[in-house]
RNA sequence: GCGCUCUUAGCUCAGCUGGAUAGAGCAAUAGCCUUCUAAGCUACAGGUCAUAGGUUCGAAUCCUAUAGAGCGUGCCA
């Protein structure tokens, strides 16, 4: 039992099953244990007064956990609860009963992404928001793939191939390339000694293309694992676009069944030298749904665009299986995202696809913001980032604000920053528990009543027991940093339990002369503990015992 | 020009599907350690929720317009 399961119940006994996605239920606030604005909703579809509905609903709600019903003057439902409700959802936490059942939807979360043609840099910060995202989907029982997607076919991986292979001759005292572009990292000039040591001077510019394309990348991924790993991301897979290529015709051939691919003319088209086109292409019938213009297929060389192949690559899911996708891209993806869900959408029934842009995480050093540029090879490289302030607490740092936020972190306060970090806040709760099982540390007797619990701490029970709804809701907004200021409302509470105990030696956790107290006490511990542990789990953030 | 995102306390940000008195942290002021960790707690202070209209029982939240900030606006990925 906790307030998912309640409020669930609630609304079956309301009788009400056509407007429920409207009612909801707010918990722990001033004026009752429980408060729904179902009045409100129902008086609007019944056309009666709130006040007729609650003298007709009132006798139908019997429900064992529900003391007192109640009507507030301006029209919300009110309810009280009886200790039961808190005594068997503390009962629950601890027989493990407040998890999910596992269904058998299958959900891929593709995050990072980014072109293997350089480590990640701090423009990539937020991507642990997919990791922990597919953790939370994953114990609210989806089925969960987090998913890198390589774009290997590309013109970046020949201009990869190009930058490497020119460091390749400058090895050998030969003149460079003149490449227009061009990366310029530090590892560039290590691929090349790699090659070079491995083979000499096998490659000429006859023949290195394929190689250098190939090694260069296999190098760069490995770089990009461990960037990932730094900041604690795993994906389950990764798959590669030059493998999918072939599900592209096969996607365009159901696009052109519903006739949304046609061949034609954009209007005038520039080119990045600002040359013109008006060649006749493969274009997207995007326009239809509420996108500016169609969106072309093809290029003028009759290969294929970018979104040609993600076209293949979504379809390449959806034929894996998946049923909700969901994609994390940055911002500057933005103009992308209609197109790219007009096609998808229009690929299957019955998928589900969810696009979530994050806005740049900006870093200031020096006073001034860092450009992002791969290129250039400057750029400050994710695991930069995450050193100076530590996996864990840069999980929470980007995890706690919503992904829409402009959010700018000053690279010079890293250090400051630390100490004025709410992550400590938090982390200390945890701590505190930690110490207080080292200062007892018998064997819990779980056949507990809650007589000894004060009210502060049946507060706190009462936020445990939101635990579940707290997942639910964010398995529906995909808002991951629900769950880090949950986690700081726990740690508030607690703080303020453990200093009414130094006012009050009533209120502490351990009674030196009440055992059973002590015991009981110690089992709402033992649950906050626990519950502070899986939520920090699912966010990729390790519980300290001490600070 | 157009599209997307943002604008809430001095600063950084929350505010759940439109709900009751808009909340935290940092900074500021005043208290609290013979005690399981004072990296904490309590109190006080700080707000025309960018601006102007609209929708309704009810708006920080939805709609429209305006102002400011960021990003995008290749047949690059």
């Amino acid at each position: 039992m906790d307030f998912m399961q309640l409020e669930s119940d609630l609304i079956v006994e309301l009788g009400q099953k056509t407007h429920t996605k409207d009612i909801f239920f707010t918990s722990n606030n001033n004026h009752a244990d429980l408060s729904t604005n179902a009045l409100f909703i129902l008086s609007k579809h019944m056309k009666k007064s709130p006040k007729d509905i609650f003298e007709q609903i009132k006798t139908k709600i019997n429900n064992k956990y529900i003391k007192d019903i109640t009507m507030s003057k301006n029209g919300f439902l009110n309810f009280h609860l009886h200790d039961n409700f808190l005594h068997d959802g503390l009962k629950n936490i601890i027989d493990d009963k407040n998890t999910f059942e596992k269904n058998n939807i299958k959900v891929n979360v593709e995050f990072v992404s980014a072109n293997p043609t350089g480590p990640l840099h701090y423009g990539n910060a937020r991507s642990v928001y997919g990791d922990s995202l597919a953790n939370i989907l994953r114990f609210a029982g989806y089925n969960t793939t987090k998913e890198y997607y390589v774009n290997d076919a590309g013109n970046q991986i020949n201009i990869l191939a190009d930058s490497v292979f020119s460091e390749y001759l400058k090895l050998q005292n030969l003149p460079s390339l003149e490449l227009e572009e061009q990366y310029k990292g530090s590892y560039i000039s290590d691929i090349a000694q790699e090659i070079y040591k491995n083979d000499s001077e096998k490659w000429d510019k006859n023949n290195y293309k394929e190689h250098f394309k190939s090694f260069s990348m296999k190098y760069i991924i490995e770089i990009i694992k461990e960037d990932l790993l730094s900041v604690g991301i795993k994906h389950d897979e990764w798959v590669f676009e030059s493998d999918i290529i072939c599900k592209v015709s096969e996607a365009f051939e159901i696009l052109r069944n519903k006739d949304l691919i046609y061949e034609g003319k954009l209007g005038t088209i520039h080119s990045k030298k600002g040359e013109e086109s008006h060649q006749t292409l493969t274009l997207f019938r995007s326009s239809k749904f509420e996108d500016s213009e169609d969106r072309a297929l093809t290029k003028p060389d009759g290969s294929n665009t970018y979104f040609a192949n993600d076209i293949g690559y979504f379809y390449d899911k959806i034929k894996r299986d998946f049923k909700w996708m969901i994609v994390v891209l940055g911002a500057d993806h933005d103009g992308y995202i209609k197109r790219l869900q007009n096609a998808v959408l229009n690929l299957a029934d019955d998928i589900k696809l969810d696009i979530k842009t994050c806005q740049v995480v900006l870093f200031k050093q020096n006073g001034e913001n860092i450009k992002i540029s791969k290129r250039s090879g400057n750029a400050l490289g994710l695991r930069e980032a995450v050193e100076g302030i530590g996996k864990d607490m840069f999980r929470f740092l980007m995890l706690s604000k919503s992904l829409d936020t402009h959010y700018t972190v000053n690279t010079d306060q890293i250090v400051e920053l630390s100490m004025e970090n709410p992550f400590y806040y938090l982390q200390y709760a945890h701590a505190r528990i930690h110490s207080m099982f080292n200062a007892h540390n018998k064997e819990l007797d779980f056949n507990f009543s809650l007589d000894s619990l004060t009210e502060s701490m049946c507060s706190l029970l009462k936020i445990l027991l939101d635990f579940r709804k707290c997942i639910k809701s964010i398995t529906r907004t995909l808002e991951v940093h629900k769950m880090t200021h949950y986690l700081t409302s726990i740690a508030e509470k607690f703080h303020s339990i453990w200093n009414e105990g130094k006012m009050d030696p009533e209120k502490r956790w351990i009674l030196q002369q009440n055992e059973k107290y002590t015991n009981d006490r110690m089992v709402l511990a033992h649950s906050v503990k626990k519950t502070i542990t899986q939520a920090m789990n699912l966010l990729g953030i390790k519980p300290y015992d001490s600070l």
